[in-house]
DNA sequence: AGCCGCTTCGCCGATTAAGC
DNA sequence: GCTTAATCGGCGAAGCGGCT
């Protein structure tokens, strides 16, 4: 419990310091920027190839990492080729890594924390001492800092796509006379990974199908109004896995929800519980979820399907269960109309608060749990 | 680009609670 | 005693970032 705090505490902090450094609002704008000078797309297509796991693990839950940005650069490379392209065209990076236009200014992170100072600004230390004293060179270097630590991110999150496997691998980087990589030169690869056959499947913008089995779409505020920014990688694979169910059962998901118990989500996705059922928490707690009103007619909307991949994935196999059932999920379009950092730092408190009011009410039905402690704190 | 200490957060197994 | 859903805490891998 006092875990979930810390990890609370330190997404909020994580979060104030964006806002200190307007990291989010910056990375928002640039996309916003490639959105308006581009096509305008509504949503965003993705294959569901991304999402399928053959055997153990798909790309997505390969993606779903303690550190590093690597599923939040392939999702916003998707989004900047749709900006610019049309169904069918054939992706190519036009764009540097670095500097005005490039990569690195659409992404938001926080940057270099220190545990034993409690600050963002050890690294100041290091700072030339020529520039201190003067707040305007001090405030650059620190911007200067900042651009640095992004384009290592993506660097990062490049070689963390590459280093998928042979297979797998969602990016290609190009290599120079010594071996060693060359970032700006990458290629795309498409969601289904670079594939096994001598040629890549260099990616190229899929065409919509009417229905979901290969392919479903993201709203454009996924992007613009900074989800993709502040959302864990567990969140958002949750919330693609979501997304793509809501499209390929929408009448289940209007009528009762969608669900996905363990055995299915496995194996379809291999994604584990803890990531699933701590996305569904806090995505419903943000707004972009909601729980389904009690899955009247539940049955009927499963027996109506015939596809028996379907039934096999949205349907108890044995009976109807009456008690511990999963929880039905609906989405919230209207939640990603909502800033995504406000209604985070929002939210976060608010929970913050909750799991405080939790521990005191422990401490009060259970005095003798405080008794190895010392009362230093507080 | 590489080394390496440190931070982060998803994994994993244990546990609880429920129905059959 | 067999399920499965949900919760929790400790652990460790991934990879960030300081330094060279």
């Amino acid at each position: 419990m006092a875990d979930a705090r810390e990890t609370n505490e330190r997404r909020l902090r994580r979060l104030q310091q964006m806002r200190r450094t307007s990291s989010v609002a910056k990375a928002s704008e640039a996309l916003g920027g490639i959105w308006k000078a581009g096509k305008k797309p509504d949503s965003i297509v993705l294959r569901t190839a991304l999402l399928q796991a053959d055997g153990d693990q798909s790309r997505l839950t390969k993606l779903v990492l303690p550190r590093g940005i690597a599923l939040r650069f392939y999702l916003l490379a998707l989004f900047e080729a749709q900006c610019q392209l049309d169904a069918g065209d054939l992706w190519q990076n036009v764009r540097p890594l670095k500097g005005v236009e490039s990569w690195s200014t659409l992404v938001a992170i926080d940057g270099a924390y220190d545990t034993a100072s409690g600050a963002y600004d050890a690294a100041l230390k290091n700072m030339p001492p020529e520039l201190r004293g003067s707040a305007r060179a001090e405030e650059r270097w620190r911007t200067r800092k900042l651009e640095d630590l992004r384009l290592r991110q993506v660097k990062g999150a490049l070689r963390t796509l590459e280093e998928l496997g042979q297979e797998n691998a969602l990016v290609s980087v190009p290599r120079g006379a010594r071996g060693q990589r060359l970032y700006e030169g990458f290629s795309l690869m498409e969601e289904g990974g670079r594939g096994d056959m001598p040629t890549p499947d260099l990616y190229t913008v899929p065409v919509r199908s009417g229905t979901a089995a290969r392919t479903f779409t993201l709203p454009k505020d996924f992007f613009l109004k900074g989800w993709i920014q502040v959302l864990n990688p567990s969140e958002v694979a949750t919330w693609l896995i979501l997304r793509w169910m809501s499209q390929w059962a929408p009448r289940k998901h209007s009528l009762s929800g969608v669900f996905l118990t363990t055995r299915p989500r496995m194996q379809a996705f291999g994604l584990r519980d803890d990531a699933w059922e701590d996305g569904c928490q806090r995505l419903l707690e943000f707004g972009l979820i909601r729980h389904a009103e009690q899955p009247e007619g539940l049955k009927a909307a499963v027996d109506a399907l015939a596809d028996p991949v379907i039934t096999a994935l949205f349907s108890q196999p044995t009976r109807v269960r009456q008690a511990y059932e999963p929880h039905y999920w609906q989405m919230t379009d209207d939640g990603l109309a909502e800033n995504a950092m406000q209604t985070l730092d929002r939210e976060l408190t608010h929970r913050r608060d909750a799991l405080t009011n939790a521990a005191l009410k422990r401490v009060q039905h259970d005095p003798e749990h405080l008794a190895g402690h010392a009362p230093a704190d507080e």
